[in-house]
DNA sequence: ATTAGCACTCCATCAAAACGAGTGCTAATA
DNA sequence: TATTAGCACTCGTTTTGATGGAGTGCTAAT
């Protein structure tokens, strides 16, 4: 069965209503808040409808009516398609973003993290920003360099630019022109190697063409093998956590300890990044309502997602996490110029580069 | 006025006390808590002479008596007097530590995370350590790399092994001789400098020398710029946040909302830092106590620092937060050790290296 | 100087009462 | 047939009052 025209509105403005105000509304309420001039008594047979069909629900007898998961999840399916078209301009704060972005300094890091802090104080809920996942691995460049007698320095970049360093202790000095042979010898075997290929018979090869001073190599392969490792777990931002306490129903002791826990481990939020990933709508844009989320701690929250892709196939995840009731209209039309504004930012910078 | 022997012992019952339990703590109880032999009606007097002088307080009349600052000021000094010889053993905890840090990879940030992680873990409050911070900025190794035809890539080391590395994008192609010859003119002109006597004369030099490729130079003088700048902010890494919702006086949501800020911003942090490596009391140790701390958000709580100094005089900051009621003892001998452990560690490491 | 004893204070807890928001149902109405 | 007014009823929240207990301060006795 199907709502129709009437209960989709009265159920409307039971939403709108409740988000704003995080109490149960009831049908007086209703009566007055819409336009559709109908008494209590009839609002009320309609919500009775309504929650039968599990769209809202009744904390407990002779109080008004929340939403559940399934009406939230109506009204926001409702809400994505009426707004497909009209993509919203963008707004002050997306354009003090969008400034943001273009000042960087060639460090991914802060611009993340103040973009993440941004977001939280424009919205009040708190965010995470996940770095770009680097998906092609491949080694663009490999240099050992001599820092002192008795230290090297590794110098490894991987494609999409992401640049590590290592020093590595050595035994004896270590002359010029060993230095250079080494150098020659990782660059014209290793560059442009997808990491993958990179596999014990290799590194045997490498190491018995370096004679001596085999135990070098096996330092940089170990550093090679730690970038790898290093890129496994991905870097995630957060901010504005304390925004919880704004929310009645997420301050107690309990789920406030919880959600921020969550957030400082950080690890937890890995889920939401991979699952945002893979399970792609189209819009980019995903929404998880309370017991949706992959993240148990978060089952009385509701989180909205964005995917934003940088040059080289680069993906990473955006997020709002706040109560179920939170402003998903202005928290998916944010994410969405937000996410536009990235898309085509750094495809920009790409081309100019 | 000094207080007598039995005064002492009485205060350092009612504290005890406090600490375990949390709540007031009244006369009849420290009358069979203490080997005094003194009945109730006693203690009733000698604790109202203790309130007189301040070292306790009546939340309301006909409560117990709780510790004030002044109160708590008094035990840890007294604690720490008596304790001072006796350097406790590296207890297992402590242990662990030390495996941590041995087996650190060059990467002490990954190194310091974990063991907030563990303090915090270990001893149930929030914890905190800063980076070390370089002290004496001398550029230790400078160089350019060609990452591709348009990307150049710098690579930073200045004293105490603290690296940093950036892309530079450039105009035309620049061969192998260009680039060698701008290595040279880089490090035989700033290898080894104080990072304070990079002056504009000094730039205008280089650039000069340079010839068309001053631009270049002009982007790695900004890019050792960064690095001055980036090290004036200091890394803080915190554990531990969630742990205050353990402790019912801190766990209210204004309280609970402001602390969460704070460890999430960091920035105040460093006030805390900065107080720390100023005022040395000696042990290297040092406990704020309520309204003591230098930071706002924390006069609720108690704070217990230790400063660390590794190799080539970078110093860092340990700090335990907590309630006022905090375990002194357990936190500061937990501190004592791993400092210790740490300024033996990093300077043995030194030696060998 | 110490202690027993007692009156007094004040908080915490609990139950009862009053309140009020909101429902469901029925009978009247358009 | 759909809507509405009216009313009894439910149930959570707030208020109030009573009770108990923990602890103090003071006084008089040891």
């Amino acid at each position: 069965m199907d709502l129709d025209e009437r209960k989709l509105k009265i159920l409307q403005a039971i939403i709108r209503n409740y988000l704003e105000t995080g109490e149960p509304v009831g049908s007086r309420t209703i009566s007055k808040y819409t336009d559709l001039n109908l008494s209590s008594a009839t609002i009320r047979n309609e919500m009775s409808d309504l929650e039968e069909l599990g769209y809202i629900i009744q904390p407990h007898t002779s109080a008004g009516r929340i939403p559940s998961d399934k009406g939230y999840r109506l009204y926001v399916d409702q809400m994505m398609l009426e707004k497909e078209e009209q993509l919203s301009q963008a707004t002050q704060e997306v354009k003090e973003m969008q400034k943001i972005l273009l000042d960087r300094e060639d460090k991914m890091e802060s611009v993340l993290k103040q973009m993440a802090k941004m977001l939280a104080a424009n919205t009040n809920y708190a965010t995470m920003i996940s770095a770009p996942q680097v998906r092609g691995n491949k080694l663009k460049f490999i240099q050992l360099s001599r820092v002192d007698t008795r230290q090297l320095l590794t110098t490894i970049v991987v494609e999409g630019n992401v640049i590590k360093n290592n020093m590595i202790a050595v035994a004896g000095a270590i002359d010029d022109e060993t230095l250079l042979k080494l150098n020659i010898l990782l660059n014209t075997n290793l560059n442009g190697l997808p990491i993958e290929e990179i596999n014990l018979a290799m590194i045997a090869k490498l190491k018995q063409q370096a004679g001596v001073h085999a135990g070098v190599i096996a330092d940089v392969m170990d550093a090679v093998a730690a970038v790898i490792k290093e890129d496994e777990d991905i870097e995630i931002y957060t901010s504005g956590a304390n925004n919880i306490f704004k929310y009645p129903e997420l301050a107690d002791n309990q789920r406030a300890s919880e959600l921020i826990t969550t957030f400082e481990e950080k690890q937890l939020l890995t889920e939401l990044v991979q699952d945002t990933l893979t399970d792609e709508t189209g819009t980019g844009i995903q929404v998880y309502i309370g017991s949706e989320t992959p993240v148990q701690t978060m089952k009385d929250c509701s989180v909205v997602t964005a995917t934003y892709e940088l040059e080289e196939g680069m993906k990473g995840t955006i997020g709002i996490i706040g109560p179920r009731r939170m402003d998903y209209d202005k928290v998916i039309s944010t994410l969405k110029t937000l996410k536009s504004q990235l898309d085509t930012i750094y495809k920009k910078e790409d081309e100019q580069t």
